[in-house]
DNA sequence: GTCTATAGTGGGATAGAC
DNA sequence: GTCTATCCCACTATAGAC
């Protein structure tokens, strides 16, 4: 599956670059924390250099929020159109976050903790996404419940457990010297699914 | 289990009063986003007047973040001694997070998110009980897989799946009208250690 | 495309009156 | 214990030279 983002390409090779070290920045202290001095700084310019290529501090947020964002609306739409049980419908929906998680971790850093330091437009068009998402990964679950390929147990339990467990996946990621990824998606898969015991 | 912690008496009653209004809005925005005047305005004084109070904007941080740190520490200490199986241990730490997602969400979402944000001190002493912890229920978890109690997989992988589960519980358990808690342990060990099939 | 200079705002924190 | 007034600094962003 290809998941590094096509919108992406709207952008100038320098502006991607200072989307790109402003992510990393962010993902370490947070987007409120971060200045575009330090930004600039890590471009190796000054701050006022960077406003030839961005619009606002803000404006790389978005950009890297929404992309995200709509990435994995697509994927989950892929998802829901293939052929498939619901259970191997959520073993692709986990696929699909750990890939993610390798690719863009910085990325999705800034869509778990600072979505809501986007422009309000942003911020209502994002939520809604994310309910939809939601939604669909409710249904799936619901739907496997219901052919006995899952067992009876509160849906929304079941998805705020994978959900959580796949949205921090990337802090610890990045603590393990970085495994194999068809590892940790075997590994993954089972502990999510199958459960412990 | 008592979980409010007692070290918070250690100051006046108009300095937790403080700590709870900046906790409250720290856990809305992140905490570099939150300005003393935000707080200030909350508790409908000014800025100013929060000094007779507070050392500084990350005093109240270090309040925060490291007494939680503490309760967690000791709650792990008195299930490490405790009688009963590996499993026993894990559903007891399950429901010890609950109950702190339950009566401490404010403080847990500093102690998760904003925490290095806090004097260099604080963290390093931080960073050492959370590694602690962490290797605590690491032993626990491979004590369960060598007696056969828990299935033999990767133990870091159970490790992370709960501890994320459990970490993010508090941004859930808000948006669902706050069901009741022993429904919620229940259902969130079951879930959590027998998986969904 | 980057720079210096700077505008304009708002940040954390202090002094001293009441 | 709260206030007004203020300090000093850092912030985002812009203007205009090179």
């Amino acid at each position: 599956m290809l998941l590094l983002s096509c919108s992406i390409m709207k952008h100038s090779s320098r502006k991607v670059e200072i989307i790109a070290k402003a992510s990393h920045l962010f993902k370490e202290k947070g987007y409120s924390a971060v200045t575009v001095r330090d930004i600039a700084q890590a471009m190796g310019i000054k701050a006022a250099s960077l406003y030839n290529h961005i619009q606002s501090k803000q404006e790389i947020l978005s950009v890297l929020v929404m992309d995200l964002a709509r990435t994995f609306t697509d994927g989950m739409n892929s998802i829901l159109v293939s052929k498939g049980t619901p259970l191997q419908k959520i073993e692709s929906l986990i696929e699909m976050h750990i890939d993610i998680t390798v690719n863009q971790s910085e990325a999705l850093a800034a869509l778990n903790n600072d979505w809501m330091h986007m422009p309000e437009d942003d911020v209502v068009a994002f939520v809604r996404m994310r309910e939809a998402y939601e939604e669909n990964f409710r249904k799936i679950i619901k739907q496997g419940i219901e052919s006995g390929e899952i067992k009876p147990r509160h849906p929304e339990v079941i998805l705020f457990s994978i959900l959580s467990t796949l949205r921090t996946l990337y802090l610890w990621y990045q603590k393990r010297g970085k495994l194999d990824v068809n590892v940790l998606k075997r590994d993954m898969v089972a502990v999510l699914i199958e459960g412990m015991v």
